[in-house]
DNA sequence: AACTTTTACAACCGCATCATT
DNA sequence: AAATGATGCGGTTGTAAAAGT
């Protein structure tokens, strides 16, 4: 049987719009309104498929798109609302008024993503990457071998839930790389550390797609944010406002998800709670997805 | 200045879903 | 219920501009 193609690409144009094409449709648009793309171009008197034109209209010549960059609060908003939605750029256009799909799918994979991974965060899970993680064997080579730190507990469970451990690691690849010798520097004098660390063991890490139940009451002060929000401060750029998942005194929903860190008062103590109500990803995914409400409105 | 490589983004394509007949 | 058409969506490509050599 086989669909029908959507419409007869002989003598069609591709390409570029023009800006006396851009004209034509804009006129039509706003005269006649944005229904039946099938029939557009040939009333509005353009040689594009109707497929190109409703794409034209919704990406570029739509009134209410907002031009320019990307702000650090959208920015950011793309990171969150990434973690919860995936690659459902609609679900994220829905929440940053002025924004349209297309533009927020290329403006992932040309910056954000790109900045995730050189911080060593997957794109796609947004959790921390082994492979930056286990530096335990570079480490242990650049200092000849020599054991001034305990390495494997510096970068084992709590470099998942402690922001500093992470930023130390991120630091300490960075020296390895450029001044080995302030490396070992540095090693000494985050001995500390370390042993604080140790002090302070975090629970048993979370297994892939095990639920992390956050208490609500131990979100006063804090605010809970996916790792990534963390570590793009590691960038020389001016930090924001809270993150998305905020948490508040009232008896809302909190959640959480594998390998966020808690920004807080005490960051190396995350708030799991085995007894608090909780909402999970795929139901908060789908709350998301089925109220597109902006999340700035 | 010329050439090559990289980056950014507009546009295209195919598939999925929804609406209509 | 099935067939067909219209639209929406996400992945991918093409290309102009910028950056690097």
């Amino acid at each position: 049987m086989g669909r029908t193609p959507c419409c007869d690409k002989t003598g069609l144009k591709k390409g570029p719009w023009t800006p006396e094409e851009d004209l034509k449709l804009t006129n039509y648009v706003q005269i006649h309104g944005p229904g039946n793309w099938r029939s557009l171009p040939k009333k509005a008197g353009l040689q594009r498929c109707g497929k190109s034109c409703r794409l034209r209209w919704t990406n570029y010549l739509r009134p209410d798109i907002k031009r320019g960059r990307f702000s650090f609060e959208e920015e950011e908003t793309i990171i969150q609302l990434h973690s919860v939605l995936g690659n459902t750029w609609s679900a994220i256009a829905a929440r940053l008024p002025g924004r349209t799909d297309n533009e927020i799918k290329n403006y992932w994979n040309t910056h954000i993503r790109k900045r995730l991974l050189r911080n060593g965060i997957d794109p796609v899970t947004h959790a921390p990457r082994l492979d930056f993680l286990d530096l335990s064997s570079i480490l242990n080579s650049t200092v000849c071998g020599q054991s001034l730190v305990n390495v494997s507990n510096l970068l084992g469970a709590q470099a998942l839930l402690n922001p500093q451990l992470v930023r130390l690691a991120n630091t300490l690849l960075s020296l390895k790389q450029d001044n080995p010798e302030i490396l070992l520097q540095h090693l000494q004098q985050n001995q500390q550390l370390c042993d604080k660390s140790q002090e302070n063991l975090a629970p048993p890490l979370l297994q892939p797609n095990q639920q992390l139940q956050v208490h609500p009451s131990a979100c006063s002060t804090s605010t809970t944010v996916p790792c990534t929000s963390m570590l793009s401060q590691m960038e020389p750029m001016q930090t924001s406002g809270e993150g998305f998942f905020s948490c508040s005194n009232s008896q809302e929903t909190f959640f959480s998800k594998p390998n966020y860190i808690q920004c807080g008062p005490n960051p190396t103590v995350p708030l799991v709670s085995e007894n608090t109500n909780y909402q999970s990803l795929d139901s908060l995914r789908s709350t998301l997805i089925s109220s597109p409400t902006p999340l700035n409105s």
